[in-house]
RNA sequence: GUGAGUGUAGCUCAGCUGGUUUAGAGCACUGGACUGUGGCUCCAGUUGUCGCCGGUUCGAAUCCGGUCACUCACCCCA
């Protein structure tokens, strides 16, 4: 460390080690089960797409589009922006391919963008997984959708946490209500940033924290108030079914969500432990999108789950790896020995980590034990001149003397190493 | 983008109303007590451009300014 040239990884990133990984993978390979049982598959799309992509379906007057995007020009001055979500790649590959054929059912996992200040629970990058279901416009599909998410949740074991549900309505339904919030609003005067949303983008007022403001919100109009009666129709629907298989949720109707996108049915799961008013997954129905994006009219809907804020506040799985450390003592001939005896156990399936240093047997048990072994195999002067090797089990501090020939077999007698 | 707090050994931190001297503790690490046997105990040892740059001063880890980074909150969102 003396020469002055450590670098630090970017603001607002962070590097995964072994020990957080085991709770990832496994959060992941639960994810990905559970998708294919509903039959979900994976789709990966570039991690960067043409600015103009998100710019059109998250909406220009967002905070993503408006401050928030990764924006740069390649060689051929190409405006490219790394991805602040997935849902609109998706969608632009499955449009590109040509697949606009019945329903498509797709689930993607990786990292997202977005320039923010770094917090708790919020990075420059971040990963999300998620779901999005095309060509579904029946709202047994939410429900499934719905259905999908509490199952997910339940299986990853997080204790508490709540659903809220809504409905945007359809375009038209939106305009109406948009309009009457307006109204509403007209004669109020809210915060600062308030007063700016009303004229930008009204349906952001309904997310003021401001007490103030929330005063009024409280006596705001609703949306559910303002749908058309197709609207009204489906989201009963989607509420009765819902009901049928007993998935917990809690209406919210001034929940609007960040993404101009959404129409219709909208949701987000809460951790109502945290006490914050942070969302660890959240969707909603898109039926309009993408045709914005240059497709058929097809009616669509999704999901996405903010992975580090579930890791957070996962307990994930039990157990540990244990490899067989291989303890040596002394000389070349000695270490030549451990090294092949080290391959043929590799070869066997057992996961080995072998000492190769000249350091004292009380060391390495020492290090055996830090690094979880149950078992570990000894090998000295005495063990190589006869043949054999000490197994030891860490736990009991029991150990027999075994003949190096018969070793394999002895070692899965005991069991898991 | 706005605000607040923090930055001292690998980690957690003490010292900080300027001068006790060579900047400390615990944990970790290495060795020994136990000459080839971990987890407990005891002993010893190693480790630092006191975030960076500049200013005030006879003298700065300590005061001031700037800068960078981290943390938290606002904002926004997953």
């Amino acid at each position: 460390m003396q020469v002055d040239m450590k670098i630090n990884r970017p603001r607002g990133t962070y590097d995964l080690f072994p020990e957080e990984l085991i709770k990832w993978q496994w959060a992941e390979r639960i994810a990905k089960e559970t998708f294919g049982e509903y039959g979900f598959s994976e789709v990966r799309t570039p991690i960067f797409e043409a600015t103009e992509l998100f710019s059109r379906s998250i909406g220009k007057f967002t905070d993503i589009v408006e401050k928030q995007m990764y924006t740069f020009r390649d060689k051929k001055g190409r405006s490219l922006t790394l991805r602040p979500e997935a849902t609109a790649s998706v969608i632009r590959a499955y449009l590109e391919k040509g697949g606009e054929q019945g329903s498509e059912r797709f689930y993607y996992l990786g990292p997202m963008f977005r320039y923010d200040r770094p917090q708790k629970g919020r990075f420059r990058q971040f990963y999300q997984i998620g779901v999005e279901l095309f060509g579904a416009a029946h709202p047994a599909a939410d429900c499934e959708i719905i259905f999908l998410l509490n199952d997910l949740f339940q299986k990853w074991k997080l204790k508490k946490f709540e659903i809220q549900l809504n409905s945007l309505g359809c375009a038209v339904c939106k305009e109406k209500y948009r309009k009457a919030l307006f109204d509403y609003l007209k004669g109020i005067s809210l915060c600062k940033e308030c007063e700016a949303r009303k004229q930008k983008n009204v349906l952001r007022v309904l997310d003021c924290k401001n007490p103030a403001c929330q005063s009024y919100i409280e006596k705001a109009p609703k949306v559910t108030d303002y749908l058309c009666d197709d609207c009204s129709l489906h989201f009963e629907k989607v509420k009765e079914y819902l009901n049928l298989l007993k998935v917990p949720y809690n209406l919210d109707s001034y929940l609007v969500r960040g993404l101009d996108y959404y129409t219709r049915t909208v949701f987000e799961v809460f951790l109502p432990e945290l006490g914050k008013e942070i969302a660890i997954a959240a969707g909603g129905r898109y039926d309009n999108l993408i045709e914005e994006l240059g497709g058929r009219k097809t009616p669509a809907i999704g999901f996405a789950v903010g992975l580090e804020r579930l890791i957070a506040n996962l307990d994930g799985p039990e157990k540990k790896k244990s490899p067989l450390y291989l303890a040596s003592l002394g000389e070349e001939k000695i270490l030549k020995e451990t090294m092949k005896l080290a391959q043929r156990l590799r070869r066997n399936k057992i996961q080995v980590i072998a000492n190769y240093e000249a350091r004292s047997l009380k060391s390495q048990l020492h290090q055996a034990d830090r690094l979880g072994s149950k078992f570990v195999l000894i090998i000295g002067p005495k063990e190589l001149e006869e043949g054999t090797a000490i197994l030891r089990d860490m736990k009991g501090s029991r150990q027999t003397v075994i003949k190096r020939e018969n070793l394999i077999e002895k070692i899965k007698e005991v069991g898991k190493v």
